[in-house]
DNA sequence: GTCTAAACGAGACGGTACGTCGTGTCTTCGG
DNA sequence: CCGAAGACACGACGTACCGTCTCGTTTAGAC
């Protein structure tokens, strides 16, 4: 099952897949702006046209880049306390966004995906989702397990939750601190225990 | 004092102004996007030259109109007791991001300015800073009457009172609803009134 | 002798070279312009490759095509008189430009061998040098004959007979009369008959 | 009268028409090709958007730089015998056609013309007509002085002399003769004199 | 009432990036 | 070995904005 279909003609390089998606984050770490479509063709040694047959924009290049090296960092355990588990994800992040390359790929997508719709697709769909639903799933969890209060409202819990780091991130007017998960949970957190 | 310069030659035209400031929103309110220079120009009935010797960009246009309609927002009572002022100004800000072209100007600003630095500069000192002043303001002096615990964050809190609104304008993942102010406020009073 | 060497591997197929030679000839015509080897291969259903292997260009499988087609007018009766002769050969040429497709592709061709040096190669010696030569050895004829006179630069009168059509026919400033042969030869004939 | 209107705003430089012309013409000179926008622009010293502001395509500036330079090859005398004045006109154009520039630019023109309709009316209107006009009038002028018999075909007699000259520097397999213009003319006269 | 300096309009210009099209080559598989 | 499918590099295309510049023309206030 699950068989292959003979593939026709030559089949795609994966070389000049990463290459293209390593130049793209490089360049836009190196400058902090998008690059250019050609500027990543030229550093990844690709030809302009065989990067417009795969991505419809830098922008996309970019996010699958940042999926393709930050995918791992939704799942976590079921079996923890949900507090514990809640904390955890977003400690996660904020260590993300501000420790590693993630965060500034990440400004520039939010900047590109407010200009293009596409984009905002695209980085909703496989950015934030899938982060905002695991969230909510633990959520969800602590009001069937009787650690959070009934009727709370996960969607805004999760909010609540992570909007200050992308809010700092996307402002820069206060850090990220190391112990900021930790200190919005402990805000967040008598509202919603029982 | 503050007496002004006896200024030579043909002074500033008002109207021009003010033509160039509305024809930016109309065609940023319009098209969703950032309008190009040459676009406001036209249709402002000004020449790009006037347009580029009074502002560096077109975000600037946008910022100077946005805060030219907007500028009363902050101001509120010292009077209130401290969870009614912040939750009035949280209302204040959810509904004018919601139901004013305030939000959609904010949207594009906020993508210029992750690509351009002074559109920062002046994006944070101009609108955010004041905000979260007052903001700031209010906690403090919460905590000074007692209204608040001693201890509590005011940056922080401030943070996670107004960050889910901005988050939801960006992401667009959620609505801005009637009663977010309240709800984020009863999410987040719980761990620092006395 | 002269025996075919015993081809190894996959004989080329006939059906698919009718098949390109037919698709350049119906694109030309249809645009009016060299079709591009993409469309050519796409509408005779066989892979750019193939194309490539067998023809050098565009060009070269419309000259192809047209020799393919319009090979036999050249060839006329040595018995007839000169005159005759040379204006039936130069009828048939006016009529072949104007009612047949050879007039348009001849131009294309025309046009692709100023820039290319390999296709006005092989369009003079395939197409031009032939109908010169046939019609220089009619003069010649003429001479020996002593229908024409002594002295006749034969290369030049073979000029002025053709070169009006081939004028008219890339000009297009005025039509290919039916009896432009005619009164062609009526210009012409007066000095170089005896 | 024939006042010029009060230019608006800057006008148009010279110096970079000439620089665009020029580089133009040496660029298909030395290659012997269309020179593309792009090269044109860049030995010029010109912006592409510069040059597309003023012409529409590469052959529209070398058809102009062509006529700035051979203008006056057209005029000639109304009181010279109608044969001089005709082996005259052709004898001129000959002589262009080999020794100057004009000739390879021209050839360029026609393939250009061949391609592209708009290339092929003003290379008519521009070039080929003003130079048929005056050979028509010429052998009007003959049939009303007598000097060439009533009932001449002009058109045809026009196209008999210069087809010659422009079959050859199309199709290159014949030179164009110091005394080419004398011998077609020599050809053609016979029928045509009183 | 001029004078005059700045504001303003029109538009030329050099740039950079865009996204597309056509070319010719190369790679892989199947007949 | 022929052929299909298609990836790929390259080069040119024509367009859209950008920001700067160079003219000429108002026009309000100083003299």
């Amino acid at each position: 099952m699950n068989e292959e279909p003979p593939r026709r003609g030559r089949p795609r390089s994966p070389e000049r897949r990463r290459a293209v998606l390593d130049a793209a984050a490089e360049l836009a770490l190196g400058s902090g702006n998008l690059p250019t479509v050609d500027a990543i063709a030229t550093r990844a040694g690709v030809s302009r046209t065989t990067l417009y047959k795969w991505w419809p924009s830098a922008a996309a290049v970019l996010l699958e880049g940042l999926l393709d090296r930050f995918h791992a960092s939704i799942e976590f355990d079921d079996d923890l306390p949900v507090r514990t588990a809640l904390e955890a994800q977003l400690d996660t992040l904020v260590h993300l966004l501000r420790d590693t390359p993630a965060g500034r790929l990440l400004r520039q997508l939010m900047a590109a995906s407010i200009t293009d719709a596409a984009t905002a697709t695209a980085l909703l769909d496989q950015w934030l989702e899938p982060r905002r639903h695991a969230a909510v799933h633990h959520v969800e969890r602590g009001i069937a397990s009787g650690e959070l209060r009934a009727g709370t409202d996960a969607a805004l819990v999760v909010d609540a939750l992570f909007a200050p780091a992308y809010h700092r991130l996307v402002w820069g007017h206060a850090p990220l601190d190391d112990d900021l998960a930790a200190r919005v949970c402990a805000l967040v957190w008598p509202a919603i225990a029982t």
